[in-house]
DNA sequence: TTCAAAAAAGCGAGCGCTCGTTTTATATCG
DNA sequence: CGATATAAAACGAGCGCTCGCTTTTTTGAA
């Protein structure tokens, strides 16, 4: 794993092979059968939703204005979903998958702990790229779905958080860090990771790109850390 | 400024004080003309309208909702807004009003970089520890106001982006700190300050408090920069 | 290969209901 | 009383969602 391009050959993040797999999780409640059909439609329904939520917002997303921006009818949508809610459970669970597919890949595992944060910190820029609007919308709007939206957030954040922290933690009993409290400097990294999605318009804007974005990254969290 | 019990003597930030000034730049749209009544009908109203907003977003929030929780009648609200969105842009403004005030005051102008730094970095944790609702508000609704809703956040942002990037490009011509890209530290060093309020929940599970927090801060930035 | 029957997919007006907002009525107090 | 503030009731627009119907695709015996 070493730049932007070869993550994207590594991984097939396409809307086709997402909604792919989100037709596979939802098969109970989608009614067209077809995958030939069912995919191409739910790549529309889903990048429109990501597009107008991501503007104002889910709840504020009528479903008229849904079917009139994706070209289908308000019933072809009631094939796709069964409510409005399961909509949204659709690209947060298909969210929560992207991340365990791409963080538990093997080479985060081994080697020198610096290397092991870089690889950590890369692939979640690099999927965070690729799934921008997803997350964007996932992050703002986890709490929409109540209680059980928000404690998905969560426990999404934490697990990240932990495959941080105990790099960091091997770091340090390795002698390669100084003695910082792990927790803590996790907990403070993936706010910078998460930037990379929030305001990624800033950093369009200014010409950063993915892999400059990461090479910053590594270069301020290494002196961070230098033992 | 050495710790958030001094900020806190230093600025008066009470939700009465703060809607004190919401009365007095509202006075247009606010009917109640005595302040000993309008005031504490208004703490009532952000208070119960941050608690549910924060919960589960501004726009789900129905107005009953905020009726029945603030126990003022909808007649009565519509006497202290002309409409769901002026609600909306009063905690805006406020909150945009509150960091002019709290990060131009004075001693964070002069002085060793470092210091200077620091005393940026805890200005803006204590006022957002003083405000979490109203900033987690901001965060998370600054899109439903649609392009100009949008456009306050960003300026507000970069601009808070600005002082940060100033006192490091300084510390660089001043050989206190190792030539980075000032700009984008700056941007590195603002989304850890915002997790400080997106995510207190956790820190506060942890028993991480707002000097802790301002610590380890300090010192991860100041190991990043060092020359 | 043909073509009607069956199955699948898509359509959009309309339902019940809740929303933000307005209007009307009542209470409070100098 | 008059002014101010609050409460209660009512309104129309627009919401999520449904359902009777049409169109498209697939099937399979001739």
């Amino acid at each position: 794993m070493d730049s932007y391009s070869t993550f994207q050959q590594e991984f097939d993040l396409s809307m086709a092979a997402l909604c792919g797999r989100i037709l596979e999780r939802h098969q109970a409640t989608i009614r067209v059968r077809k995958a030939d059909t069912a995919v191409p439609n739910l790549v529309r329904i889903i990048e429109t939703t990501l597009a107008l939520s991501n503007r104002n917002g889910f709840h504020p997303m009528s479903l008229r204005d849904l079917s009139e921006q994706s070209g289908l009818s308000m019933g072809a949508l009631y094939s796709y979903f069964d409510s409005k809610d399961t909509l949204l459970l659709m690209i947060l669970g298909q969210v929560v998958d992207a991340i365990g597919l791409v963080l538990t890949a093997p080479d985060v595992a081994t080697g020198d702990p610096l290397a092991r944060l870089r690889a950590l910190m890369a692939r979640h820029v690099y999927l965070t790229e690729t799934m921008g609007p997803w997350f964007v919308f996932a992050f703002m709007e986890a709490k929409a779905f109540g209680k059980q939206g928000r404690e998905m957030a969560v426990e999404s954040e934490l697990w990240t958080e932990g495959l941080l922290r105990d790099v960091i933690a091997d770091g340090i009993d390795a002698g390669r860090f100084r003695p910082v409290d792990p927790t803590m400097v996790a907990a403070l990294i993936k706010p910078m990771l998460q930037d990379w999605y929030v305001k990624r318009a800033k950093y369009r804007k200014r010409g950063v790109g993915p892999d400059a974005f990461v090479a910053v990254l590594v270069d301020l969290v290494g002196n961070m850390l230098r033992a």
